[in-house]
DNA sequence: ACCTGAACACCGTTCAAGT
DNA sequence: ACCTGAACACCGTTCAAGT
């Protein structure tokens, strides 16, 4: 679909997509369309013409981090220790979000997400994320009833001291308590 | 410094505070201020008087929800088991936060909470949630590298799931994993 | 087809006038 | 002293005019 668009709209997309997530980063979460569209050397205009809503446009990026997250899904799936394997998972999940306003600012943001949008790019992660998690089950390396389910809700809290922690680190620690918590009985 | 308020401007603050409690509780968080003027029954300048900001009203808010804070540590450091009585702690604290969007929003709603207006109350909660903890420490019910400072930081991660999660009561879900975190090595 | 930016809408906040 | 609400400011969103 994305074939159809002129080679200017597409490039006007594309600058409006790396304009976005540099002031994200940058600025934080309280980017203005404006200064968007400003950076990206378009109008306003055509930044809503790509995205129709504000939270549209921090969908679009959150769901380019969930592609990174299945990338990472897959490799942690290659390391051989299962108990690793899901410490991997965890821990570099949140590394990929460390940093990337956009995407807390889409879990923390509340204003409904347009979760819809993503459903593919969270099917490709669940597979490779509920293989390595289930593995570890049956190895009797994590507590028996842990499940894929488990995983948002966690990684949303760890999130969320990423976003409130005082310092920039602490997150780690709240990871590690996590962690400990999957030990088996 | 509340005693010199005059009579009326007293009852409007605690009409107003009232008002506030029971819309973010009915309505969640985008209740404006004037639906809270207009439910307290004064104008918005009054409002504005007393709580120069949204933010204001809100940190009053929670103030008063650290102060319950501070009566379910005090009872729970009278519970002879040391792990039972870390248990109550967090899921007293959790019951309680559950339904408060006041509470949630303060904490989610990123823009800076007034902390400095609520240290005292902070300080009262600390003391007995302080003494809990490093009860159960000394008595090996909990892992011996946890403190009181890893506390408001997984709160901070249940509430999230109270405001984010699908259901209603997954929340109890990510206690019950943070709990199973606490055991000793 | 797509781009632009002036204009609109919404809501937090202020302040001149009232009691 | 305190109250009121019209007016202002800010920012997300729309839409008529342009290419």
């Amino acid at each position: 679909m994305e074939k159809t668009l002129r080679a200017d709209a597409r490039r006007n997309r594309e600058k409006i997509m790396v304009a976005a997530r540099e002031l994200f980063a940058r600025e934080g979460e309280d980017v203005q369309i404006e200064q968007i569209a400003a950076h990206a050397g378009v109008g306003i205009g055509t930044v809503y013409r790509h995205f129709p809503t504000k939270q549209d446009l921090v969908t679009e990026l959150v769901r380019s981090r969930f592609q990174q997250f299945t990338e990472i899904a897959l490799a942690a799936e290659e390391i051989e220790d299962p108990a690793e394997a899901v410490a991997t998972l965890f821990t570099e999940s949140a590394n990929a979000v460390e940093g990337d306003a956009g995407f807390q600012m889409a879990i923390m943001g509340v204003e409904d997400l347009e979760w819809e949008g993503i459903e593919e790019e969270k099917a490709a992660f669940a597979g490779p994320a509920t293989r390595i998690i289930e593995r570890a089950v049956k190895a009797g390396a994590i507590r028996p009833d842990f499940s894929f389910d488990d995983f948002p809700m966690l990684m949303c809290g760890i999130t969320s001291t990423m976003y409130f922690g005082p310092g920039g680190g602490e997150w780690r620690r709240h990871l590690d308590l996590i962690l400990a918590g999957l030990r088996p009985g």
